[in-house]
DNA sequence: TGTACCATACTTCCATACTAGCTCCCGGCT
DNA sequence: AGCCGGGAGCTAGTATGGAAGTATGGTACA
């Protein structure tokens, strides 16, 4: 791997080492500085965070467990590619929780809630370019998720949008922020007037524009991602991101 | 904790130890042979297990994460008491989870599939007592995910599984098979029907049905659970049991 | 009798040492 | 030249030892 990306990395000794290591490592991995297919050694992340292999290996294991890595016993650990399916699956997943997320709001839209994600959506306007978006954006979900009382769901989300943020870091550059915002608008309005069903398909048309350029993403880094076989693996995806569901309900 | 329980506990060697230890501890967790409060410690374990306290130590972290364990640093390691609002909160997840599955399935009704399902279904009128059907009942979820194309959504069902499982576990005698079975038939002939709606609505009455006598239980084994404090702590739950969502799609 | 304190035992967490197994390279053979 | 075998150098997996911190039980004192 590049040695450049882990050469002195140095975390707090009176924290636990472990979530320390799980977090340098996930966000390198996220923004691609651990690129796929990169081999990383327990040993060689320890001496580089001057910690013994253990902790390392315990954040491995964390980190094999969201899919960014591989560990093979005996051979070595490798950086996953990002796994098309997988970001398929992990998109699937988030849509069917915040689908039914934001319908519990919209059953009993709070005032306060309301307002708090109004004044997020302005913040979001403000927000100068895409990465700071990125955050705010995480906070909205993280919002609506703790709003409709599931914070457990969102502890959930946040393990499976580990693949999805890897391709929205590859494509922090192209998307379009104000139509997320739009978005993120029509959500929440749908939620205020009480309008499950509304509610309801707004949500999941923005969870899948998200990552509508997938597939543009992939033909500009190939390398990046595991290549589908065209045409089997997923034959529901393609109907389902058409017009899937209950969005009229 | 109750020594018996662990004793002599041998695994193979030949094997990996972590997933051996970890399935052994999962087991008698859910099956309440080690029950709530009951503490346990890695050196322990590893005694009866005959290995060393580190795969334990890894085993213990898998089982944390599932909230099965808690581990206090220098403190001790307690199976946790199962948490009504986790047990809520998987079920909602894995109702929004299944929705949209059984919404992939009714879209495109594959004969072979229904056949499948069927069969199982008939299987399950024949299963003797319940442990058999929950065998059976676990297979034929994930017969429904795996006909969707969400194999990756199965596994973190699983996951979210282990707090519900335990519940179950304890009213083994007590639900009514023959009316799951029904539930299971109704989601199958909606979707063999192409009946969107009617599928989601089928398949989150089965998983409501599921955790019906979850009041009733917890009364039966009140020191098996964390009490909610009365009122508080979901106040969304309720609503969203009643007549939540696009069932009526 | 009740309370504060301290020694002790036990816990997890991390470091270090050792084991087993895979890869790869290099030398010898065909 | 091409192929096969063996050993060196990696890897992760497991075992063990030490450090830091907490619960506990006993003891001295008010």
């Amino acid at each position: 791997m590049k040695a450049e990306t882990i050469a002195a990395w140095t975390l707090d000794p009176g924290g636990a080492i472990v979530p320390q290591v799980y977090a340098l490592l996930r966000e390198a991995i996220i923004r691609a500085e651990l690129a796929p297919g990169d081999r990383i050694s327990e040993s060689e992340i320890a001496q580089a965070c001057r910690v013994s292999r253990q902790p390392v290996r315990e954040a491995f294991i964390r980190l094999a467990g969201e899919g960014l890595l591989v560990v093979r016993p005996q051979r070595g650990t490798v950086v996953t590619r990002i796994d098309y399916a997988a970001v398929l699956d992990a998109r699937f997943l988030r849509e069917a929780i915040e689908a039914d997320i934001v319908k519990i709001l919209a059953e009993a839209a709070d005032e306060v809630v309301v307002a708090d994600l109004r004044r997020q959506i302005e913040a979001q306007r403000a927000a100068g370019d895409a990465r700071a978006f990125t955050r705010l954006d995480e906070g909205f979900h993280r919002t609506l998720a703790d709003a409709a009382g599931k914070r457990g769901a969102w502890k959930l989300i946040e393990g499976l949008k580990s693949q999805m943020d890897r391709v929205r870091f590859l494509s922090l550059d192209r998307f379009r922020v104000e139509k997320l915002i739009e978005q993120h608008s029509a959500v929440v309005e749908r939620i205020a007037a009480g309008d499950i069903g509304g509610a309801n398909a707004a949500i999941r048309l923005h969870l899948r524009a998200i990552l509508a350029d997938l597939p543009e993403i992939e033909a500009a880094y190939p390398q990046h991602f595991d290549r589908p076989e065209r045409g089997l693996p997923h034959p529901v995806n393609a109907p389902l991101a058409l017009g899937s569901g209950d969005v009229g309900a």
